[in-house]
DNA sequence: CGAAATTAGTTTCAAATGAAACTAAGTCAA
DNA sequence: TTGACTTAGTTTCATTTGAAACTAATTTCG
């Protein structure tokens, strides 16, 4: 975030990329605590709650698509949620290697008792700024994503993720 | 990010700890990706570089406290990184246990050659953003920084790195 | 002083990660 | 068809990670 026009000193605290490396790292720790000691679960687990309870039927490979986590991670994160019987996985009777991924009973309320704590969190992360500058967050953020997925594409054919 | 007031469903991809954590992701593994294959190092060293450049000579604890990582990640880094002559490590005369670190001359000038790559990189990232924005955007992060900073030592007496 | 507690940094060990190999199923084209 | 190629998901294996144990040095205080 060059503060100064042309900067020829580098304050790592000041570097965006750090900034928002040690940010998230930190707003994810909080958060992974609670869902790990109230909850039991993993932030892997978490987002395919999120997505399941919003998609579901899913395959593997679209709640990958979805959830930001790569194949394995999705592959190792159903096999614990299965056991755990928070979701269901059936084979696909039109394609016998896909599967079809939903929430069980147990998944959704579970998913229906975190959510609001995790709203919450965010609330409380929130609550200094007001609703014109989240707004704004939002919107900024939303350019950064973008502007990411296109140097990522351009960083060769590597799949982000 | 509730953009209604009264949020009832949940949208993984407006969940602020989950936009953090995707965009964090993608811009570290882009700048890695140059780290890595421009200049052979990991993010890692190029934090040790940034704050020895700055503030050597510093402890292991020191530098710890700057780079946002922990001591075990400093420990391998820094030996990483005498044994690839980029640093120079010997033990506080006033303090054994200790050591002082500071940038070799092959260091200064591999973090002087990656500093003007790594900020064309975050100039990029940034290019479409007015100054204004860029403005806004720190100030919002240095408040969300704030904000978690606090979160995590309430978060009982975790030591975040 | 000298025993107990603390601190700096390293090492160990068990768990998490992810690239690459693999298995099984489906598609394509000759 | 049927043999080559692609795709879905899992498993393997080597690497990375970090908490806890450890070593060595310093400080505290009885």
């Amino acid at each position: 975030m060059a503060e100064n026009g042309k900067q020829t000193d580098l304050r790592l605290e000041d570097f965006l990329p750090y900034r928002l490396s040690v940010l998230s790292s930190r707003v994810s720790a909080s958060l992974a605590e609670i869902y790990r000691e109230r909850f039991g679960i993993l932030i892997p687990e978490w987002r395919v709650l999120a997505n399941l309870d919003r998609f579901a039927p899913l395959s593997a490979a679209a709640l990958a698509q979805y959830s930001s986590l790569d194949k394995v991670q999705v592959s190792r994160t159903i096999s614990r949620m299965v056991k755990a019987g928070l979701i269901t996985r059936q084979t696909d009777p039109d394609d016998q290697r896909a599967v079809i991924l939903r929430l069980s009973e147990r998944g959704q309320k579970l998913f229906d008792q975190i959510t609001p704590l995790a709203l919450a969190w965010e609330a409380e992360f929130l609550c200094d700024l007001d609703p014109q500058e989240i707004a704004l967050l939002d919107d900024l953020l939303a350019r950064l994503e973008k502007k990411a997925d296109q140097i990522s594409l351009s960083g060769k054919g590597r799949n982000i993720a």
